[in-house]
DNA sequence: TGTACATCAGTGAACGCGCGTTCACTGATGTAC
DNA sequence: TGTACATCAGTGAACGCGCGTTCACTGATGTAC
């Protein structure tokens, strides 16, 4: 029994801690929305959750500690949205397009987010080893439905053009890094694809398609629709 | 004889004037590079310039006057080079790769100024009107060599896949604006190449390729030559 | 050409503010016997 | 079960620093007659 209620109280202060933690980190991630990421101060959050600004010190050692924690989250929270995404049922291209449209989705909901991980690095800060596998997680969503494809046939594996040294180089340890079984034609289509989904994402929530595009949701779904297409035909 | 005098003493110290103005922006750019946009300090600047902080205000009315004239400062740089890209001998593919060519080079070079202006927003920052119409040189220096392809007939022009309408009416709306004929198809391809160009440049300064790719020349080159393929042919 | 005046560039002090991080501390919660 | 002790969360003052912007000022340069 002492066990037990030790064990209880111990989870109690863990859920404590546990709950306070992802406080800071929701105060955290609202103020990156006004100051971004170089602007993120400790203080700020501290006054706003309305404890002394050291006491953050026994959850996070240090602002760019806490800076990982909200990547790492970021990293988690989209790659998971890409991978639910590509579990979905369907062909390749309607695959693809789904785990595109996850992204966009959750880009466009979490602007701030989005422009901390896939915007300008973060003068100063140097991204921890941590982040490396969160941030695989999603570009591993999309690469693992192309190889679906290309295991059952349906993506054209035929090279329309030859692979550079260099190039078939880098993408022969990418497949070995990755795992996956795909040809560099396939591979080299795959990323026209994959940048993409990131360039119209960026180019839209960063202000570049201002003056041209209006609705966004149909233009990124046509885009992206053709990107698709030329992963799977080699053709848009 | 007096009035030559005077003229010649005006633009004695306009020169001057131009010269420390440049001077300024100079120090600034290389501020840039250390502390980012968000960090950008007159007060760095004019202690790196050996003078007081307020002899800044002298020439830029505030920080945010400043940031401004490096933005417009860039947007011209990489507009500059890419309408000369565009200037080239070739055909449609060939001035197109040029073109993204000459806006990648720049961004190696210069990298803090592609992420000030391609990369996230500014915090607080709201960009004047002024800074539109060199924003949009490098853009359309691309569309017209595309525009050139269709004029010539190089540029395939049949639809393979219907345009949707809401897509429809932002391309008519950008064919308008630009003055730019550009069949709905040709337009979707262009900006797919188009935001796969800032796609890769993106990935590749900001750190996204670093367990991917080594040899970044080869691996933007052969990615931009499908791209440009696409855009001509309809496939890549 | 010489002189009185106006314009301009640059100074340095000041205002009011914010920051990350450290440290000795208090008081509450949890642990071990 | 009760008590002595250890751990932990949170405090508030302090260190040393930086920032944008304003303002009254000095002295040099340019202008007009």
């Amino acid at each position: 029994m002492a066990a037990k209620q030790a064990s209880a109280s111990v989870s109690a202060r863990a859920r404590v801690r546990a709950e306070l933690t992802d406080e800071i980190k929701a105060t955290a991630r609202r103020h990156l929305a006004e100051a971004g990421a170089a602007g993120l101060s400790l203080r700020a959050v501290a006054r706003e959750m309305g404890m002394a600004s050291s006491a953050l010190y026994r959850y996070f050692a240090s602002r760019d500690e806490l800076l990982t924690a909200l990547i790492v989250d970021a990293y988690d929270t989209v790659g998971a949205a890409a991978e639910e995404a590509a579990r979905g049922k369907g062909g390749t291209a309607k695959r693809f397009v789904a785990v595109a449209t996850a992204i966009r989705t959750w880009a466009v909901a979490n602007p701030h987010d989005y422009a901390l991980v896939y915007g300008s690095p973060v003068p100063g800060y140097q991204a921890p080893r941590d982040t490396v596998p969160p941030a695989a997680r999603v570009s591993l969503a999309a690469l693992g439905v192309v190889a679906d494809g290309v295991a059952d046939g349906e993506v054209d594996t035929t090279a329309s053009s030859p692979t550079p040294g260099a190039v078939g180089a880098d993408f022969r340890r990418l497949r070995a890094d990755a795992g996956l079984d795909l040809p560099d034609d396939v591979l080299s289509r795959t990323l026209l694809a994959w940048t993409t989904v990131f360039g119209t994402i960026t180019f839209e929530l960063f202000g570049h398609l201002h003056t041209v595009v209006e609705n966004y949701d149909e233009f990124f779904d046509h885009q992206i629709r053709r990107a698709a297409k030329l992963i799977v035909t080699g053709n848009a």
